[in-house]
Parts: structure tokens; sequence; C-alpha cells
DNA sequence: ATTATCTATAGATCTATAGATAATGC
DNA sequence: ATTATCTATAGATCTATAGATAATGC
């Protein structure tokens, strides 16, 4: 009941897979800009060169990452909607799963998608969430944006200590609540 | 009327100042990572050693960016609300901003605040006219969240091609503007 | 005298390729 | 046979310091 299996596959290699496996560990630790191919080569007891008979580049290795950010936040969401999730459920879900891994988040979201290494049609399914709990296009968007820049500027430390931002997400779900819901 | 002369001084030397000048123009033509020092002397017409006569690291002139960045940001915002603008009037001079300096605009509210480097004071004068024109706490942080959220995805391609974002960005003026203004 | 600048360079990286060697699959 | 791995390394950077030289301020 937690959701359907992952509807996309990104179709990776045994090796490959752990080599994703270990970056999405590392991430984590150390954020994307000290991922290099050393340390990430040193984890999997191999050396740097190796992993190119694997991924043609270290950006090969983002575009993974990027599409299991955006797989697993899809399903968070869908689960919720699915469930008969609110607006407010929604973004709870949303803060919840940026909180858990926030160098993933900041990794799939920042920055220009490069859309040509996505598997087709993953990021339109990952956002439709936004447009299930509002059912208006434009409403789906600006929450959306409420919610990226809630949770961007509350993993970064941007708002001021002693902040109570319980209450500010709280404002956000009450705002974007479609008349009626 | 354009507003009041900058409160905030960074206080720095002629040579400081045209560094940071050059600095500034480069930001917008590179970015901050390609924005290294020995680009940043070429321009200067003179030897990247140099430049560090008159800041200590490369963090020092990005501090002194991103403090530019919040005057600037701040002078803006304040004229709207000193001569009695809406949220919608906010809304519309923050994405204005951002539009016409993007890398600066990411400079400064990407990744976490050094706020030791800023003037006194200027992190949250910088802030308030979301305060001001929203009359609540909480509301203004919404706003501001929600403000941020839509700059940076629309300044990075990240909403669907064809978007109609003036609609979102009004939808969310609508949203956010307090009941019986 | 003091300050700004220059040349030269240390010391750290990083990405990615070339070519040799070991392991695996048929 | 083929694939994965290794060693070695090219080729690019970048930040920042040391010490010498030129320019400026009193």
């Amino acid at each position: 009941m937690t959701g359907s299996p992952a509807p996309f596959d990104l179709g990776l290699a045994a090796r490959a897979r752990q080599i994703v496996d270990a970056a999405m560990a590392m991430l984590e630790e150390m954020g994307w800009p000290a991922l290099t191919m050393r340390p990430l080569a040193d984890r999997l007891g191999m050396r740097a060169p190796s992993i190119y008979k694997h991924f043609a580049n270290r950006d090969q290795i983002k575009a993974a990452l990027v599409a299991e950010g955006l797989i697993e936040m899809g399903q968070l969401l869908h689960a919720v909607v699915d469930t008969g999730g609110s607006v407010r459920d929604v973004l709870s879900a949303y803060r919840a799963a940026g909180l858990r891994s926030p160098n993933l988040y900041r990794l799939t979201t920042f920055g220009s998608l490069d859309r040509a290494t996505l598997p087709d049609g993953l990021e339109e399914w990952s956002g439709t969430p936004f447009y299930l709990v509002t059912g208006d296009e434009h409403l789906a968007q600006a929450l959306w944006s409420f919610a990226h820049g809630m949770l961007t500027l509350e993993l970064d430390g941007r708002y001021p200590p002693g902040s109570h931002l319980d209450r500010t997400w709280e404002i956000g779900a009450a705002r974007f609540t479609p008349a009626g819901a």
C-alpha cells in the first residue's frame, strides 16, 4: 500500500547500479562538488579510471542521481494523492523528503535540467501530484514554487534564527488549498 | 523619489571598488564558478596575485558581491513599499530584479549565507519589504518563499515549455495579499 | 617608506585517455 | 574473446604565497 512500484527504470547494469548506489550515499555525505571520481572509486574499492567503463563521464552519474531523485519524490507524492491526500499532505511529504535528503534535493532541483538524459515522461510524472491536488495548472505551479522556495531556504538556513517554519508551511497550505476542498 | 540613498556601505577602497565592479560585470557574463582570479585580473589589466593585496581570498570578493546583491534588491523593494506598493508590486519588482541579473540573484540567494561578512542589519533590512507589505511575519516568509521559488525555477527553465508564468505570479500575488488590502 | 604590482611557482586538484594485465564468459 | 580493471599520465585548471621591482606618498 505504500504506492505502486517505480514506473521508471534507469536500466543500469549491475555494476553501474552499484556505482550509482555508492554515489547516492556519498552525495548526502559530502555534496555533489566533492563527489569526484577518485573518492567514488575509493568507496567502491576500485580505481577512478575503471568507472569510465560504466559511465562515459561524471555528468552521466549526475544524470542517474537526478533521475533517481525525481523518481523518489514522484513516488512519495503520488502515494499521497493516491490515498486522497490534501495540499497540506503533499507539502508535508515534499518537505520531509527534502529534509531527509538535502543534497539529493538540491542536485535534483538546482540549475537547468538536462532533459535529454531523463527517462521519457519522468519529469512530468513527478510533478503531476501538484496538479492532482489543486486541480489547476497555474495553482499547481504556484504551489510547487512555494514548496521549492520554502524548502531551499529552509535547507540553506536562510530564515531568521528562531523562525517557526511549521507555521509558515501551514500558511502556504491554507493559501493554496483550492476553495471547497 | 527613486528611493533613499544606499543605507549600507561596504567601505571599499578605490581599487577594491574597481575589482568588485569588474567582478560584478563578469558575474553576469559567466557565472560565479567561472569567475576565477585569473580572468578577473585579466579584465582589470593586472595579474592575478595582485588582487590578493586588496582581498584576502576569493571568498571575500564573493561576500562583497552578495552584499551588493542584497543592497540592490533591498533598495528596489523598499522603494516599492515606500510608495505604497502592493504585494503584487513587490513580487513584480522582485521578479524583474532577478530576471535582469540572474547570476547575481543566484549568488545572493543560493547556499548558506556567511552572515559574519555582511554589514550589520543588511540581511534583515533587505527582507523587511515582505513584512511591510503583508503585515505578518509568517505571511511575509511565505510570500518570500513563493517569490524565491518562482524566480529560481523560472531562471533555471524548470517550468514546462509554454507555461504562462505571468499568470502564475499573478495567482501568488492574489493568494498572499492580506485580506482587506 | 610604503604600497601596488610583477614574475615565478608550489601544491592541489580533477577529468579523462592509452595501453597493459587480469578475470570472465562461451 | 570479451570485458573489467589496473598503472601511468597528459593536460587543464585554480588558489595562494614568496620575493623582486616599480610606483606613489610624505
